[in-house]
RNA sequence: GUCCCCAUCGUCUAGAGGCCUAGGACAUCGCGCUUUCAAUGCGACGACACGGGUUCGAAUCCCGUUGGGGACGCCA
């Protein structure tokens, strides 16, 4: 019987969660679910400049909203804590030493001015890949433990094997080759005395258990260095799989200047978690060649490692768009509400307790537009006419009153019929307005069209019985009133 | 520059030698439905980067070219 999958997702808290990070994220969830095994959440904070506790809210806040929900890391504990890194110094202590002590290891005494210069010169040389020269490299440990323990500035280093090659297998990439010599004795410890990231990523890996490792493309070619490393350390290789990267519309990098980036400016603008889970899922992995609209459970039913492309993946904002209207459409009438009422609220439109005969009427109203949105988000706007009193008439919806010009008494009688309505319910208007048709014989839209513009400011709205009865007969009146007015029919 | 990865419609992708006159989805365009918009239905447009092999047969395998991306930090 095999190990329990470990697997582990690891941001640095420098910001939001973005788009890649959260792909990542998900596809380490996914597997984990589907395997039945552990998902790991760790802070990768060793770059104390940049870092922030801000960050780490954020991020832990981003990840509960699109449900990724995490076995063991922050705020939940469990058997390998913590699962910061600036609160694992000590452990990473422990493993220099090891290091150091079984010749892994080295002192390195040289300065980053003097490295940068030598980084310069070998670029100027045109050598091939400008690497450590490896000035360190055979200081006796005495000697160097005592010039550390004199106050010397230093960092510590791997010592790599110089030939040979490392290979990895990849269960995305393959079988990847790299040959040592391209590597260098890379610093596992800065001179501040923090790990760097290829240390710590690995100690902490090794440490938790960790048996698959999900990420960005972008850590390939660290993958070699980090191989090496697990040998140094005694420790068994964890399963590489490197998904494709996410790339801006441009082919570039996924960054800010292609727009919003982060799962936070997503949920702002109102998209749906789910929408973005399953539009991420897509980004990278398809399940066949017809399914594009997954649940989170069949995503898990559904996900392998094995159907993620190799080839990295354009953002596309606009099939997001799409699918997010897909889910809205499909919430049930009650989820629907729940959502969007805090979208009018956070507008101003509704006050904040809601009595009952607020709440019920705003619950039809927000139905009433329930599929001509694809972001809660634009509610406000989309509804803007069922509040206040009077309203103003667009450029279309002028046009469309215009029309009524040519019918002064059919609108009229429509003005006056509807201010003496007992009922101003949908049946009750919809009777009146096709008597009315059915008597000048003329077509639906003419009355509607001029009626909806008055009444709207737009030349579109949902249906508009529903408007009507929405808007109740005193605002009708009045909007019709005013309108008719503005075209020069007196009522 | 060096190393590594990648290469199917504008975009996301299906495709693991014959099922491919290459399938689906988004976007775009057209038509239908309709009181408008939206939704929806139908349809159109649209791709195997190029060149060599291997094979009876290649989008699928191999090599090269070109193109794109990534890495080359005391960032992660």
């Amino acid at each position: 019987m095999s190990e329990q999958v470990r697997v582990r997702f690891a941001p640095s808290p420098t910001g939001h969660l973005h788009i890649g990070g959260a792909r990542t994220a998900l596809f380490n969830y996914l597997y984990a679910r589907r395997q039945a095994g552990v998902l790991v959440l760790r802070l990768e904070d060793t770059d104390a400049e940049r870092s922030t506790e801000d960050s780490v809210r954020m991020i832990l806040d981003d990840m509960k909203w699109l449900g990724l929900d995490w076995d063991e890391g922050p705020e939940v504990g469990g058997p390998y804590a913590p699962y910061r890194q600036s609160e694992r110094l000590d452990f990473y202590r422990s493993q220099q030493e090891q290091l150091l002590e079984t010749g892994h290891a080295y002192y390195c005494f040289c300065s980053p001015e003097l490295l940068e210069t030598k980084r310069k010169q070998a670029q100027e040389r045109g050598d091939a890949q400008p690497k450590y020269d490896g000035t360190c490299r055979n200081i006796p440990l005495a000697e160097a433990r005592a010039r550390a323990a004199d106050g010397e500035p230093h960092t510590l280093r791997l010592k790599i094997t110089e030939s040979g090659s490392t290979v990895i297998h990849d269960r995305i990439r393959g079988t990847v080759v790299f040959e040592n010599k391209i590597m260098d004795d890379f610093i596992l410890v800065r001179t501040n005395g923090l790990p760097t990231y290829n240390f710590a990523a690995v100690a902490d890996d090794a440490a938790m258990k960790i048996t698959h490792i999900i990420r960005g493309d972008d850590h390939l070619s660290n993958t070699p260095r980090q191989v090496c490393l697990y040998q140094a350390l005694g420790k068994p290789l964890p399963v590489f799989a490197h998904i494709p990267m996410i790339m801006g519309p441009d082919r570039s990098r996924l960054s800010k200047r292609h727009g919003a980036t982060s799962v936070n400016a997503y949920a702002g603008e109102g998209y749906l978690p789910e929408a973005m889970i399953n539009y991420l899922a897509l980004l990278g992995w398809a399940f066949d060649d017809k399914t594009t609209l997954f649940t989170r459970q069949s995503l898990i039913d559904k996900f392998s490692l094995k159907k993620v492309s190799k080839n990295a993946a354009i953002f596309d904002p606009a099939k997001l768009l799409w699918m997010n209207g897909v889910y809205i459409r499909d919430l049930c009438p009650e989820e629907y509400v729940k959502r969007a009422l805090p979208e009018l609220i956070k507008a101003g439109l509704l006050p904040e307790p809601l009595d009952e005969a607020t709440w019920a009427w705003a619950e039809k109203a927000v139905l009433s537009v329930k599929d001509k949105i694809k972001r809660l988000a634009e509610l406000p706007q989309n509804m803007a006419f069922y509040f206040g009193e009077e309203i103003e008439l667009d450029e279309a919806a002028r046009a469309k009153l215009e029309q009524a010009k040519e019918y002064p008494e059919l609108f009229k009688t429509l003005h006056d019929k509807m201010a003496v309505l007992k009922s101003f319910s949908t049946q009750e208007l919809e009777a009146l307005m096709k008597d009315l048709i059915t008597e000048a014989d003329i077509k639906f839209g003419v009355l509607v069209h001029p009626l909806r513009a008055a009444i709207t400011g737009r030349a579109s709205s949902p249906g508009i019985f529903e408007v009507l009865e929405l808007l109740g007969q005193e605002r009708t009146i009045k909007r019709l009133a005013a309108g008719l007015k503005s075209v020069g029919i007196e009522v």
